[in-house]
DNA sequence: TCGACTTTGTGCATTACTTCACAAAGGCAC
DNA sequence: GTGCCTTTGTGAAGTAATGCACAAAGTCGA
């Protein structure tokens, strides 16, 4: 049985916490899709996922009504339809700018490639980096940042520089076109509307679990704890 | 002039909107102490850290009344006052579990240390590895764990394993008695109540970027195409 | 063919977060 | 002192996300 495509419901846009969740949904289908599951239900999808199954299934119901009551969800079916809402079914060329210890990380990493993305371009500023070879590709000079971009089809770039190049670079690749950036640095970039930015700061993660863990342990911060600082 | 620190007005908790905030107007303030900047207006400060200036000031006001009306927040005072709220006054002992290419990139990295998370293990279970001497520590063997965590006080666990090998490093780690990790597999780690896990997938980040992506290229995923994949 | 059973899709109440807008606080010039 | 000017801290209104609970849809066994 071949079913046509249902109409496009999305009139206006998924909200951001669906969007932000659907890859979840994805690798815990993938998972089921290895072990040869052909349908599941929005609960056993939700448990999978880490979520309360009721926003599962208005996460999903943004995309279509993909599931059949009394049955669930097929499970090849909605990979594909997710897969394609993400934009998945495309091939994206994504370069990295900033080939040190994360750079290499990321050049190496093979999650990247099985979801479509495609390493395309592995850039660095040290003449001492360029010209290593990294996941079957030659890292290139950072001057070339434009012509790769360009000749590449780059749409996507990750920043791992050190966090005083970051702006400089970003400048750059927006200059070049770029308007989605995955950025490692420290920093708040700043990017004109239309350019989306999203970023990875490891150790505002940490900070974070500190925070908590604080609480388990003493009930909240410190206190009675006296300020030796200078003030105005 | 030397000034105590004011009563705690945090009857019931921060918003964890807000604490995932204030790392970021943390690493904010800091560049404004490292330029030497004595004090800095709500305004000020809420665009260095890339967010609204209300919503900085209720941040800020959860904390307690830390702002001199007229003239903004003291620079150094309000590092310390979010440092202590997020503990990190106190010193963090992490271990890394997982010394592949991403573990070694987290060893190496020098924003940990200088927020007070010193790197007290590194675990791997890959013989090869064990021995290594990454960032002045030598790789030990995962099955010694336990008794890492327990010897020197870890209490927050970063794990950068093979998403297989995920849950049974975070079941051993809990039973341990750790109650915070960091998780880079791409996998849903099942927790008791209790522990908190922060997940960390790069991948994620990148599919949502193409998300939008897509949306600015076509307007919205490829329409009318044919689904040639069997239906229950 | 039918009826019992399962599970979706969604209206609605609830909770969480954001943003506006302004009164009150406090500094500072004179 | 006094009054002007800046900026905080926060009610209140607005927006977004969550989770409940159930009618409607569809399956499947008899
Ligand atoms: N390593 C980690 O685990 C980690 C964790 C969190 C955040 N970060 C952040 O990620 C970034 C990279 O970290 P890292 O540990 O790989 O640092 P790194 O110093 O090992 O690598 C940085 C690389 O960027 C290159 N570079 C510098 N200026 C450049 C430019 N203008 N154009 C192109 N390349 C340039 C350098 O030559 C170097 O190879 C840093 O901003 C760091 O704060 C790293
Ligand atoms: N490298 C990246 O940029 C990147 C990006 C996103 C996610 N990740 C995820 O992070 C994890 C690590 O990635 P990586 O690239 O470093 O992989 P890797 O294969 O280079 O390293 C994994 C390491 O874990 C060790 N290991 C395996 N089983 C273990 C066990 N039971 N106990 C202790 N150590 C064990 C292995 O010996 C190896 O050294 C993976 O789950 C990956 O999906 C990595």
């Amino acid at each position: 049985m071949i079913r046509r495509t249902p109409q496009q419901p999305r009139e206006r846009g998924i909200p951001d916490a669906t969007v932000a969740r659907l890859p979840l949904y994805l690798r815990a289908l993938n998972g089921l899709a290895e072990r040869a599951v052909a349908t599941v239900s929005s609960e056993d999808l939700a448990v999978a996922a880490g979520v309360n199954s009721a926003k599962l299934r208005k996460d999903l119901s943004h995309l279509g009504s993909y599931g059949t009551r009394g049955v669930g969800y097929d499970v090849q079916y909605l990979i594909y339809q997710i897969s394609r809402e993400l934009g998945l079914t495309q091939d994206w060329a994504v370069a990295i700018v900033g080939v040190g210890n994360l750079g290499r990380a990321l050049a190496n990493y093979g999650g990247f490639v099985s979801r479509g993305f495609r390493v395309a371009g592995l850039l660095d500023a040290d003449p001492e980096v360029v010209g290593d070879h990294i996941a079957g590709l030659v890292v290139e000079h950072s001057d070339g940042l434009e012509s790769v971009i360009a000749k590449r089809g780059v749409s996507i770039v990750v920043i791992a520089t050190p966090a005083p190049a970051a702006q400089a670079v970003c400048d750059r690749v927006i200059a070049s076109g770029v308007t989605s950036i995955l950025n490692f640095a420290p920093v708040v970039l700043t990017v004109p509307a239309g350019v989306d930015v999203r970023k990875v700061d490891l150790s505002i993660e940490l900070q974070i679990l500190a925070f908590h863990e604080q609480r388990k342990v003493n009930g909240g911060p410190v206190m009675g704890e006296e300020w030796a600082g200078e003030v105005s």
